[in-house]
DNA sequence: TGAAAAATCACCCTAAAGTATGAGGGTTAA
DNA sequence: TTAACCCTCATACTTTAGGGTGATTTTTCA
């Protein structure tokens, strides 16, 4: 495993450590050099250390254990197998003619309402009364959302 | 909001930190009573602080960061091994934008055109806009022909 | 057989979608 | 720097979708 890069990189928050501590070894030589014929330089001297490590010590703490998150496992019912199967169920439970799903099949092909109608041989009216009563059973609003609903559930493939 | 013991319950950690440091501070200066007279003490001293306080930086910060590890909601498909891969060919193929796409998504999800622009903090003609270029890119007329043709064609799941 | 449900259609109106054109600012690659 | 996108927005217009109401005919089923 000569992986020299890949070893640099996963150590990189220990490495960073390292020089930071090195850095910080430094800066706390030259204050107690600078401050050691001041009075009460004892005092500042442990207090920046005690500040600074603190500080270091949650940065540390918050590096290290920044992947440590709770995975939520959410369950989500969508059931749309690869060969279609029609969910009767729902259909009856929606209580969908079989002209409206002819409809709504239709519309998730793309089409028109009035491409609809010349397809089923019936007027645009026709379709619109369709299209009014598919959307309150399926508690939408809008064709795509009818499309949408319908194929979560199973009725349109 | 007189609330006095949730005051205190949400401020444990707080109060705890400031016990702490209060008992530290009595354990340091005896330290310094203790090995002032000794050689090298005040390295001794200094060292000692550098590793307390790292230690109490990294117990403050996991004390703080615990209940805000509740993040992450994973999706589990119940009856969908094969999850929808992005045909990335296609989508350079027809040279569809980011932005366009990302429209595309939501016309998908069934949302009119004002509810998109909200969503993307745009305006509505912008979204127009945006719809023009993708079914001329996709060649076609409505947006229920738009998404019927990209799921075909596996650009959007 | 009679009521319920389904399918059909019409009219009117509003809302949303779509078309066409122009234009300004930002990014990127030649 | 220019050209080519991309993203943004606007205005004006046409088309389509959708809501509400009411009606007739056919099917279905208890």
């Amino acid at each position: 495993m000569a992986n020299t890069p890949n070893f640099l990189a996963k150590n990189k928050s220990v490495i960073l450590y390292g020089v930071f501590l090195a850095a910080l070894l430094f800066l706390l030589k030259w204050l107690e050099l600078r401050f050691m014929i001041i009075n009460h330089a004892f005092e500042i001297y442990a207090g920046s250390i005690a500040v600074i490590f603190t500080a270091l010590g949650i940065w540390l703490a918050l590096k290290l254990t920044r992947p440590k998150t709770i995975l939520i496992e959410k369950e989500v019912f969508t059931e749309r197998p690869e060969t279609f199967i029609l969910n009767e169920k729902e259909l009856t439970k929606l209580n969908i003619s079989k002209r409206e799903l002819e409809v709504l099949e239709l519309m998730s092909a793309g089409l028109s309402n009035q491409e609809i109608a010349l397809k089923l041989f019936v007027s645009l009216n026709t379709i619109k009364t369709h299209n009014a009563r598919l959307f309150e059973k399926l508690e939408v609003k809008r064709r795509t959302q009818a499309i949408e609903t319908a194929k979560r559930r199973c009725i349109i493939p």
